[in-house]
DNA sequence: GCTCTCAAAAAGTCAGACTTATTCATCACA
DNA sequence: TGTGATGAATAAGTCTGACTTTTTGAGAGC
């Protein structure tokens, strides 16, 4: 999923960004570069680096005699992938969910709506197979099938909107849905109801009918803010 | 608005950003970072946090061997804002405009409801001071008093809708109102209807009519879309 | 034509010395 | 007593040069 291993200061990422974004040190809190590299065990250059890419996040500030201090969450880059899958990742998981779902509800009705005005031919068989293999999957517990087929459907409905930034938050999608098969409870088969709408959309995309596109994504989304607030209400 | 002069590898961000994301290197380009580092006259330690910088953006990739390429612009993580800084300034302004106009005709009517639902009080009333500055400045020419209010409107709306995701667009639709007026065409003044608009748009979270405010801030955006349709067709 | 080996290339890492901006405390002066 | 200047301490910022590691591509040998 993210790129481990990518040096050392990767590692050092990959430790402390989680603690930063996990609330651990407080906004204000000050850490220092040195500190740090002797604690993560590496040199002055590697720390540097990797507190420079936590400065580009916002997640903290360096400033001169002072050392680098964390920022309030109010200030983080909260779109950042690597943020998001940080926060995925720690203590406020359900509260980030709930952002990103609220989020989804925003943006996937608009993105249907611009697909079935742009889709090509393609896309729009592509996005068919993707619901029939939603459906194929649907029953007895195949629940990674259906998973791989609900995300290349979403994914499919951003991209083909033709906008960059709906484009870019397939990815965001593909963590949230990933997360709630994985992590929380889905023991039962999918929602049929749920099924359907995606089957319709794909035919209302492939009609060029816009509006139902967008209506009948709405309804997939309100499903999931429903489905959010019986698990964690 | 942005942060320059925070160091010398500030300086390089703000010289190799804008170039990457024009486009001046195309994607799979090889750029090496000692070559990079005598072009811009700084040592390879500052260098290298720039390029760690570029990385954490997905604008580059640097792996040992090859060198630092550059990605596909539908790599970027376009949600960065000094990505959108840098774009904004660049070639692909337009286009970057109009991606931009449409993520708020998807986000800021939903952002909107849930203002309706969870603002305070104080928010309310907040609101309502940018709506009568907008209408105090909307004529004979006052375009900076009358930018003012309109962006501290949108920036109420999307913080006090309680989502963080919405609240950090903040930024981005400042820098779409502001760019809008200043590099733009608006000689006039601001469309009468658009001002009445946001009016009842304070009116209507005032008065909690979640329904009312979505969907005349529904009617702020589509004109904000065509207005974008009628300066770039 | 194939694999295997080896050398070159470029990023990655480290250590240490030096520079610079910022803060804070001290002290002189009003 | 308050206030402003002075200076020392501090931590980030910068530079240099040497060394390591991974990856690629060319050439040797089969």
């Amino acid at each position: 999923m993210s790129t481990p291993g990518r040096g050392l200061h990767g590692h050092v990422l990959d430790t402390l960004g989680p603690e930063i974004t996990a609330g651990e040190y407080p906004p204000g809190s000050v850490l220092r570069t040195d500190e740090l590299a002797q604690r993560f065990d590496v040199s002055r250059s590697v720390m540097r680096e990797a507190v420079r890419v936590l400065e580009s996040m916002h997640l903290v500030e360096s400033r001169r005699r002072v050392g680098v201090t964390v920022r309030p969450k109010a200030e983080w880059n909260v779109y950042d992938p690597q943020v998001i899958r940080w926060r995925l990742a720690g203590a406020d998981r359900p509260h980030q969910l709930r952002s990103l779902t609220v989020l989804r509800s925003a943006i996937e009705p608009v993105a249907a709506r611009l697909t079935a005005q742009h889709a090509t031919a393609e896309q729009c068989a592509e996005l068919t197979e993707c619901a029939l293999g939603m459906v194929a999957h649907s029953r007895g517990h195949q629940l990674e099938g259906y998973l791989l087929h609900d995300v290349a459907f979403h994914r499919v409905i951003l991209t083909a909107s033709g906008n960059e930034m709906f484009a870019r938050l397939g990815d965001v999608v593909a963590e949230v849905l990933t997360g709630r098969t994985q992590h929380d409870v889905m023991f039962e088969d999918p929602d049929p109801a749920a099924v359907t709408l995606h089957v319709r959309v794909a035919e209302a995309v492939r009609a060029r009918d816009a509006d139902r596109a967008e209506e009948l994504t709405r309804e997939i989304t309100v499903g999931a803010l429903q489905e959010l607030d019986i698990l964690v209400p």
